[in-house]
DNA sequence: CTCTTGACGAAAC
DNA sequence: TGTTTCGCCAAGA
């Protein structure tokens, strides 16, 4: 398919590839990037289902909470790649959103 | 067309 | 406060 190809699937990886190192956002800001403020739910659903190897940075997507969304071995995948970022979490898992958020 | 599925989020308990 | 319920909507079957 031509990347030119427009669906909020196609916009979701447009925004996502912007999303600077050292940075996050979350699912809700790119639902509304992407058009839709309230298809957060749908960039999760995007984001399960990248293919392996992906050049995609997905663990700068987190939740509301600044928390991890992703259950079991995927929580210490994503972990793991925002620290080698910089990016520090709490002891109860979350960043600090108002010091990592991401500007637009 | 209907129906299901969710890496969500806000409201209601 | 923490936990549960409910609304949301793109995509595929």
């Amino acid at each position: 398919m031509d990347e030119s190809t427009d669906s909020f699937r196609q916009r979701v990886f447009q925004i996502i590839a912007a999303i600077p190192a050292g940075s996050i956002t979350t699912y809700g800001d790119v639902a509304l990037l992407a058009g839709s403020p309230r298809a957060a739910r749908q960039v999760g659903g995007i984001l399960s289902r990248l293919p392996q190897g992906t050049k995609l940075p997905w663990h700068r997507v987190l939740n509301r909470h600044g928390g991890i969304s992703l259950p079991g071995e995927g929580f210490l995948r994503q972990k793991t790649a925002l620290e080698a970022e910089g990016i520090e979490m709490d002891n109860q898992g979350k960043v600090d959103l108002d010091r990592y958020r991401w500007r637009w």
